[in-house]
DNA sequence: GCTTTTGTTTAGACGTATCTAAATCATGTT
DNA sequence: AACATGATTTAGATACGTCTAAACAAAAGC
């Protein structure tokens, strides 16, 4: 078995190789909180262990086997925080840190356990797909970030992404949750989105990076030749 | 904070040590499942951290912290054990191995939770105590082990400590569980006691080893200055 | 009381995960 | 094309947790 700390080299790795650039060292050591010689380290003692392709200099790229194997642990992280919330009565904002701890230490029974009891849940409190059992996991394609939407979108939150903890309060006191409608009013030239949230009739004013974590969907209630508008823009 | 492989030496100690006696290099080594110079070591260290008193050739005794952390770690076991099998399904016999690895990873918080969830339960699934927050247990006096009660004793299992999964099994087909009404029967001379148990009318009949982890009390029925006959038999 | 046996400790080693300091590679600039 | 800059890797060290083999202490046996 993979070792926890190895597990989350997986998942940083994961989340920062692209379909063309690999995870780079200082990034992933920038990624765990290590030194860079720590990454280098690692990612040798993960190539000879069949996680990663990596050649020095040119950083790493998980192998079908560290894919799997960072699929697991995000399944067991996300997982995890559907249930704190839901049967521990954590909120979203609290359910990252003790999720990542967590989620290194489940058998299988267990994971099996809180999956059938949660109803095998699509998605966790940030709105994140799940990876199902046999490790696949299903990309939501009719979402796009808050950033990238124009003067004018209305649109409902379906994920919020990597965020901490205090941007996620401060989100949850703006009314901001998943399934909120906003409209977004304007975007300033000085990366700055403001948007109205429907529920509670404010203004909310959000730096770009944090927009950017926010991923929207068109409404529920357009037919399906209006939604056109939404994802062509 | 203390490393979760050091909590787990604490545990162990906890169990070995007695009040006259320490806990000893070769039994430690024994209940960890390790070899005796990596014991030796491991105390040594825990020394220096102020967990034990130990004295080469002498064996370990916990210090006040040492043994406030072996019951941070009880506790953390106990509950997790107790929510496994209310919570998530889980039977008695299966509850150990999944909380000996989770203990060791909780937040405050989340055990708090699980406890407020739980009711601030007195006991485990096997019927040991939960040490409380403040790491305060409270062993309970009016029992006594089913190895040491003589034929005829009527008692009711009131806790099963420290048996293998397999064990607990077979225990729970021979229809023992917390509360089973029983009968001694004979103590036959060769490390053996047979007993009948009151809900299935059959009789049962266990090693001496196994029925000294086995421990009961007498019946909620007899009036109060009945009781004597039990417990000083 | 000496010796054997048993249990314990020391010595030396290895794998994991980390660090700092120094060497090396890759690249963008001039 | 040479150089300077920045990222990356190597070298060497430390802490943890484990091992085997060898030295040593304590208890038991004669």
């Amino acid at each position: 078995m993979v070792a926890p700390k190895v597990e989350d080299y997986l998942k940083s790795i994961y989340r920062l190789q692209d379909r063309d650039t690999p995870a780079m060292t200082a990034e992933v050591a920038a990624a765990m909180g290590v030194k860079p010689p720590t990454v280098t380290a690692m990612l040798q003692r993960m190539a000879d262990d069949g996680l990663v392709h990596y050649q020095r200099y040119q950083g790493a790229r998980l192998t079908e086997r560290g894919e799997k194997g960072a699929l697991k642990v995000l399944r067991n992280h996300r997982l995890l925080e559907l249930f704190l919330t839901e049967e521990l009565g954590y909120d979203w904002a609290e359910v990252h840190d003790e999720a990542d701890v967590l989620e290194h230490h489940l058998s299988v029974t267990l994971v099996e356990r809180i999956e059938v009891l949660l109803g095998s849940p699509a998605v966790d409190p940030h709105g994140e797909p799940i990876p199902t059992a046999d490790l696949e996991i299903r990309e939501c394609e009719t979402q796009q970030s808050l950033a990238e939407c124009q003067e004018g979108t209305v649109a409902v939150v379906s994920e919020v992404r990597e965020s901490s903890a205090d941007v996620l309060s401060y989100l949850a006191n703006s009314g901001i949750s998943l399934g909120t409608e906003l409209e977004v009013v304007e975007t300033a030239p000085f990366g700055m989105i403001t948007c109205e949230v429907r529920t509670t009739e404010k203004p909310l004013s959000l730096p770009t990076d944090v927009a950017a974590e926010i991923y929207v969907s068109r409404p529920a209630e357009p037919a399906e030749n209006e939604r056109r508008q939404y994802n062509e823009a």
